[in-house]
DNA sequence: TCAATGATTTTG
DNA sequence: AAAATCATTGAT
């Protein structure tokens, strides 16, 4: 077991997110332990970000972001499907990561509904937690980059950067 | 290509 | 208090 550390979700979004390709995201599922190579993440950094759900402001809904890096942050999205994303940085620096693929499973919304992650697990920390946590995994062959998927209401310049990270 | 679906946010 | 919004998915 070689859990990973707070340490490593303290620090910008824009480092952890590249990062956490490659590891292990590992669960307790109907009592046994499960694992899954994390392929692909976007990042969402911050109140500048406008498309950071933060950006708009501290709401009861994104308090999780402003908490210390390393817990989870799930949401509701459509009304259909949970988004799991890993907070990361410093206490009141809103940033996440939002994870979009694992190796097995493509699409956000679909880890989820496999991994039967919902709301219960929104503020959950990845360091203490003991049904869900990550590990250290393969280093991953190559990084590609892209814009980020589905955020055309954000405009300029945050739909161009290349915030999302797969292998 | 488009309907489904519900918590959050705005009053569109 | 009511209604629009919405970062996706899967079926048509």
């Amino acid at each position: 077991m070689n859990r990973i550390y707070e340490s490593f979700y303290t620090r910008d979004v824009l480092e952890v997110a590249p990062d956490l390709l490659g590891k292990k995201l590992c669960v307790y599922s109907v009592g046994k332990k499960e694992s899954f190579i994390i392929s692909e993440v976007e990042a969402y950094r911050g109140v500048e970000d406008s498309a950071c759900h933060a950006s708009k402001g501290r709401t009861p809904r994104t308090e999780v972001m402003y908490k210390k890096g390393g817990v989870i942050y799930v949401y509701l999205i459509y009304g259909v499907h949970w988004m799991f994303n890993i907070v990361t940085a410093e206490l009141d620096v809103p940033q996440a990561v939002l994870i979009r693929g694992l190796r097995s499973i493509n699409g956000p919304g679909r880890i989820t509904n496999k991994l039967n992650i919902e709301k219960s697990f929104n503020g959950e920390s990845l360091i203490s937690s003991q049904r869900i946590w990550l590990e250290d995994g393969e280093k991953p062959d190559e990084i590609f980059t892209s814009p980020r998927i589905g955020i055309d209401y954000a405009g300029e310049p945050w739909t161009s950067k290349a915030w999302r990270y797969f292998i």
